[in-house]
DNA sequence: TCACGTCAAGCAGAT
DNA sequence: ATCTGCTTGACGTGA
C-alpha cells in the first residue's frame, strides 16, 4: 500500500504545472516552461520520499500543448535525458505514478474528431511515461466518458475504438467509475469486453452505484488487475462537510479513513488521496495507515 | 502591483 | 439559456 496525492503540492515554493495561453505559444516558451515543470517535479519527488508518500498523479500540464497541432517541436527528443532522470528518481525509490488526463479526453464521443483528439491527448500522456522508461503499472486513468442518451451504444462504441487504440496506450490505460454517469457495474462490463483494470473512486461509488457494499466491491475490481498492472488502485475522499452533495472535503477525515482502512482490510491497494489540501491529508494519512501491516514504509 | 476577464478541449446536472 | 464541476486556477493585459 503506498498513499499519494494529485499533481500540485502546497508546501513547496515552486509553482508547477506552469502553463501559458495559446496566444503566446513559442518553442521558446515551450521550452521554458517544460524545463520549469520538470524541476518543479523533481522537487515534488523529493519532497515526498523524504516523507514517505510513494504515490504521485503527475500534472498532465508538464508539456503545455503536446497534443495540439500547434505543436511540431519534438520535446521528447529534446527533455529525453531529463525525463530519463527524473524516471530514474522514481525507479529508484519505487514510487508508483499515475496520470489523469482531463475531462475532454473521450473515447466514446459520438464525434469522431473528438475521439481523434482524445487519442492524440492519450498519446502524449503514453509519451511522458515512456519517456520517464517506467513500467506499465505507471498508469492513465480516465472516465468511460459520455453517455449520448443511450448507455448501451456508449459503452459499444467505447469497447468497439478501444480495441483498435494503439499498444502503447492501451498497457497503461485504466478507467474510473464516476459520480454521474458509469458506475462500477458498468465499468466492470466493459472490462469483460476489454480487460481493462479498474481504478476504484470510493467517493464517486458512494453517490453512484448498482447496491454494491464495499466490500464487494473491493473483490470485484482488485480481481480487473493483473501483475503487470501493480497492485490495484483506489481514488480517495469523502464528502465535504456542509458542502453540496458531490464536492471534495478540503481535508481529511480521519476517522472517516480509518474505519475505511479497517473494512478493506483482506485487500492491498494504492489510495490517491483528492482531498483538496493535498499533500497535508496525504501526511495525515500516512500517520493512520502506518501501523497498518499493508503500508508499505521505506 | 493588483484586479479581473479570460483561457484548447466536453459533458451532465442544477439553476 | 446559463452556470458549475471535473484532478489542479493561473495567465497576462491594462490600469
Amino acid at each position: 500500500m503506498k498513499i499519494g496525492y494529485p499533481c500540485i503540492n502546497h508546501t513547496l515554493t515552486c509553482q508547477g504545472s506552469r502553463t501559458f495561453r495559446l496566444k503566446s505559444y513559442s518553442v521558446q516558451n515551450l521550452i521554458e516552461k517544460v524545463e520549469n515543470n520538470l524541476d518543479c517535479l523533481q522537487q515534488i519527488l523529493k519532497y515526498n520520499l523524504k516523507h514517505n508518500i510513494l504515490f504521485f498523479r503527475m500534472t498532465s500540464d508538464l508539456v503545455p500543448f503536446a497534443s495540439h497541432p500547434i505543436n511540431r517541436f519534438d520535446w521528447q527528443g529534446f527533455f529525453k535525458k531529463k525525463f530519463r532522470t527524473v524516471g530514474q528518481f522514481i525507479k529508484k525509490h519505487d514510487m508508483r505514478i499515475s496520470m489523469h488526463p482531463d475531462q475532454f479526453t473521450l473515447i466514446n464521443s459520438l464525434n469522431r474528431i473528438i475521439f481523434q483528439r482524445s487519442l492524440k491527448e492519450l498519446h502524449y500522456h503514453a509519451e511522458i511515461l515512456d519517456s520517464m522508461e517506467l513500467n506499465t503499472s505507471a498508469k492513465i486513468q480516465i472516465h468511460v466518458g459520455g453517455v449520448y442518451n443511450d448507455k448501451t451504444k456508449s459503452i459499444k462504441r467505447f469497447i468497439k475504438r478501444y480495441k483498435n487504440i494503439h499498444d502503447k496506450i492501451k498497457r497503461r490505460l485504466v478507467i474510473e467509475n464516476d459520480d454521474r454517469s458509469y458506475c462500477l457495474r458498468d465499468c466492470l462490463l466493459l472490462h469483460e469486453q476489454t480487460r481493462i483494470p479498474i481504478v476504484f473512486d470510493v467517493f464517486h461509488h458512494s453517490v453512484n452505484n448498482a447496491g454494491e457494499d464495499l466490500d464487494e466491491s473491493f473483490a470485484l475490481f482488485t480481481k480487473t488487475w493483473r501483475r503487470k498492472d501493480g497492485i490495484p488502485m483506489v481514488d480517495y475522499s469523502h464528502q465535504k462537510r456542509g458542502g453540496q452533495k458531490g464536492q471534495h472535503a478540503t481535508t481529511l477525515n480521519k476517522r472517516v479513513f480509518r474505519n475505511f482502512l479497517c473494512q478493506t482490510k483482506p485487500y492491498d491497494f494504492d489510495i490517491m488521496l483528492e482531498i483538496k489540501d493535498k499533500e497535508k491529508s496525504a501526511l495525515e494519512a500516512i500517520k493512520i495507515a502506518s501501523g497498518d501491516e499493508r503500508f508499505k514504509e521505506l
